[in-house]
DNA sequence: GTCTATAGATCGATAGAC
DNA sequence: GTCTATCGATCTATAGAC
C-alpha cells in the first residue's frame, strides 16, 4: 500500500484515491497513512487543519486538473468539436471507464455537500459552462446548447453509478458515445 | 427529530432517511436513536445484526416499494406508456425532485458497494429490465429499448447529483421531461 | 422489550522526543 | 520534519437491571 511519498504534492493524488474509494466519512487517518506512507506527524505538518483540509487539497487538486484538461480546453479552443471530442476521451481515461468514482459527485451526494458545497457547486458550474459555450461555437443554440451540456454532465455521472452498480464498464463506454453523437447533431 | 415509532416496521423508513443523508459510515446509532427514538435496546432487538442489518432492512424495504410501484407495472401493464408515465411521476415525487438521494445509487459509488453489491445491482437490474420490457411494447426495436432504458436509468442517478450540487431542482425536472420525451419517438 | 452502563476498538487530533 | 505515545471523544456492540 505504502507508496512512500515525501511531499505535500505527492501526497494529495493518493489521498484523492483514498476518500474516493472509502468516501468522505469512511476515510481514516490510518486508511491515509496507508496509502502514503506518511504518519500523523507529517500528515499534520502538509496539512495543519486534519482530514477536512486534506479534502479541500484533493478537491482543489481535481478542479485544476478538471480545469486544465477539460473546462479551459472546452472554453476557449478555437475548434470546438476536437475540444469536445477529447473531453469524452479524458473523461473515459479519467474514470477508467466508469469503474473510479467521481469524488465531486459522491461529495455532492453525502451529507458533506454542506460542507464542501461551494467546491461541488464551482466545479460542475464550470464543467457546464464551458461544456455549453464549446456546444454553441459548435453550431447549437445557447438555450439547447445549456440543456445538452446538463445532458452530459448528468449522464456521465449516472453512468459511474450504473457502471459500478453492475460492475460493467462496457455501460460507460455506451453512454459516452451515446453522448458524443448527441453534441454532432446541431438543430 | 425522535418520532417515537415503536415497531421494527415504523422504524425502517425513519433509519432509510438517516443512511440517505449521512451514508452508510457517516451513521451512527445515535442519529438512528434520535430519529426514531428507539434507544440501543430496542434497535438490537429489532436489528439482531446492528448496523448492517439495518443497511439491509432498508434495501429491502427499498426495493419491494420501487417494485410494488414502478418495476412490477413497467414489466407487466397492459397499456405500457401510461406505465412509463407513471414511472416518470413516481420517481419526481419518490425523490423530491432530485433533492432526496438514491440509497442504492449512494452505496453504489462508496465501498459500501462490495458489501451489499447483491442488492444494488439486483435494484438496478430490475429497473433496467422492467423499462426495456414496457419499451419494447411501446414500439421500440429490443435493442433501442436496452439502450434507452440505461440511458434514462443512468441520467435520473446523475440528474440527483446535479441537482444537489446546483441546489437546483429545476434540473432534475429538466432531466425527466427530456428522458420522457425519448420514450415517445419509437424509431 | 427497553433502558442504562459500559466494554473494547477506533476515530481525529495533539504533545513531546529526537 | 517525522516519529511514537496518548488524549478525549465517539463508534458499534454487549451486559445486566428492571
Amino acid at each position: 500500500m505504502s507508496k512512500r511519498v515525501s511531499t505535500r504534492t505527492e501526497a494529495v493524488p493518493l489521498i484523492a484515491e483514498v476518500f474516493r474509494e472509502h468516501g468522505y466519512e469512511g476515510t481514516s487517518l490510518s486508511l491515509i497513512t496507508s496509502a502514503t506512507g506518511l504518519g500523523k506527524g507529517s500528515l499534520y505538518n502538509f496539512f495543519p487543519g486534519g482530514k477536512e483540509e486534506m479534502a479541500t487539497a484533493v478537491l482543489d487538486h481535481i478542479e485544476a486538473w478538471f480545469a486544465a484538461h477539460i473546462f479551459v480546453p472546452l472554453a476557449t479552443a478555437k475548434a470546438p468539436l476536437p475540444a469536445i471530442d477529447a473531453m469524452f476521451v479524458s473523461v473515459e481515461e479519467y474514470f477508467l471507464s466508469g469503474r473510479r468514482v467521481c469524488l465531486v459527485g459522491a461529495f455532492a451526494l453525502a451529507d458533506t455537500r454542506d460542507q464542501f458545497s461551494s467546491a461541488v457547486r464551482t466545479y460542475f458550474l464550470q464543467w457546464l459552462d464551458s461544456l455549453a459555450k464549446a456546444l454553441v461555437r459548435a453550431g447549437h443554440r445557447p438555450a439547447q446548447a445549456k440543456t445538452l451540456s446538463e445532458e452530459i454532465v448528468s449522464e456521465i455521472q449516472g453512468a459511474i453509478i450504473l457502471t459500478r452498480a453492475l460492475e460493467d464498464p462496457a455501460v460507460f463506454r455506451r453512454a459516452l458515445k451515446r453522448l458524443k453523437e448527441l453534441t454532432l447533431q446541431p438543430a
